[in-house]
DNA sequence: CGGGATCCGTTACGATACTG
DNA sequence: CAGTATCGTAACGGATCCCG
């Protein structure tokens, strides 16, 4: 067996990167960190060569980031430490952000990807009291629910019910996690809600105080 | 030529990824946290190929992130955004101190690794009225000046008068920036005040006001 | 059918030698 | 001193194949 490349420098950074820095492995956490996902899923998902990924989870997993709860049935999950990677990506996320685009880069990603941003963002501002708001996107849902121990953001159906249900498209959801949409402007224009109107000026409210802190 | 590589994902963390994410790149970023540098001094520090730095730094400023202030004489430093990485590099520090380094990364790595982690670790309780201190290790040294808009970690020889000036060793600094230490066992045990021993207690009193916030 | 493993052409990396 | 040129090796990427 080829033994993995390695800065061998005495650096945390350095380190770091030995575990998270080669290719597609930080989208692959990002993926994950939107809750469990299947092979097929982040393969899809993130568009990438199957033996890639496949290279890629052996590794994470050997370095303790994720792991398969259950050996049989294969869906990945990160492990507490895996979690910790939230606040690199959030960084890399902030940083993403001030690079303009490519046009060519319109593929309809993985919705996956807002998770991360949507939790850190609701994090400061979503006390432990608040409500579970369902967000849909095309033919996807996240479930954002506040807990004591902190927002979590969960794509996909949940059997958990939601206070607020809201429908919008896929460019304001992105701009809505970037940060530029003007919360009022988001709330009158873009947002469908489908269920839960009586909450709509709270989550108002929480969407004011989110980009408030952050901006 | 050849069109650069890229996941061409619309997606910040993507974008940000096409950008730093290429091997050796994040590294580069770090030593130039620690100032402005020659090529050789990046190439010996970081222990890489001299044809992928060259393709690197071309890489880097055409995104933007570095520069050359005069083209002749040849320097390297980061621009405004390319400043940005901080945060970036800062959680990465985080996350990389997490986990256990090989016995076989022993390197005596390039000093500007610590050049960041000091910042941000200072930067919040160490306020414009304070001190310069000067930290040798080994032929090296930091200059840690502390300005109105934040703290300005410098490595090299600098012509500020330091305030205080101590002298540490390699195993000890990591340690420190990493908050593996007891800021009073720190400077207790491990500084030698060479001068400015008057200001020792105002800055074991910093220390500890940067380790309490931090962990 | 989902979850990978294998194969193979292309690209990137890494070490060294070389040049302005 | 600051890079280019070269070349062997390793990683990537796409496709196909295999196995439960």
């Amino acid at each position: 067996m080829p033994e993995k490349r390695s800065y061998r420098l005495l650096c945390p950074i350095a380190r770091a990167l030995d575990v998270i820095g080669d290719r597609w492995t930080l989208l692959i956490l990002r993926d994950l960190h939107a809750g469990p996902a299947r092979y097929q899923e982040l393969q899809e998902g993130l568009g990438m060569a199957t033996n890639l990924l496949s290279t890629r989870l052996v590794e994470l997993t050997a370095a303790g980031l994720i792991h398969k709860p259950n050996p049989g049935r294969s869906a990945y999950e990160l492990t507490p430490l895996g979690r910790l990677t939230d606040r690199v990506l959030w960084e890399l996320a902030g940083f993403g952000t001030l690079l303009e685009h490519e046009p060519d880069q319109l593929e309809p990603a993985n919705l996956r990807t807002m998770a991360l941003p949507l939790r850190m963002l609701f994090e400061p501002v979503w006390p432990s009291s608040g409500f579970v708001v369902r967000l849909l996107v095309k033919d996807d849902a996240f479930t954002i629910t506040p807990t004591p121990s902190g927002v979590v953001v969960e794509y996909g159906p949940s059997d958990t019910t939601a206070q607020l249900t809201a429908r919008l498209d896929y460019a304001t959801f992105l701009e809505l996690a970037e940060g530029r949409i003007d919360p009022n402007e988001f709330v009158a224009q873009h947002l469908e809600i489908i269920d839960g109107a009586e909450h709509r000026a709270e989550f108002l409210r929480l969407l004011r105080a989110a980009f408030g802190q952050h901006v």
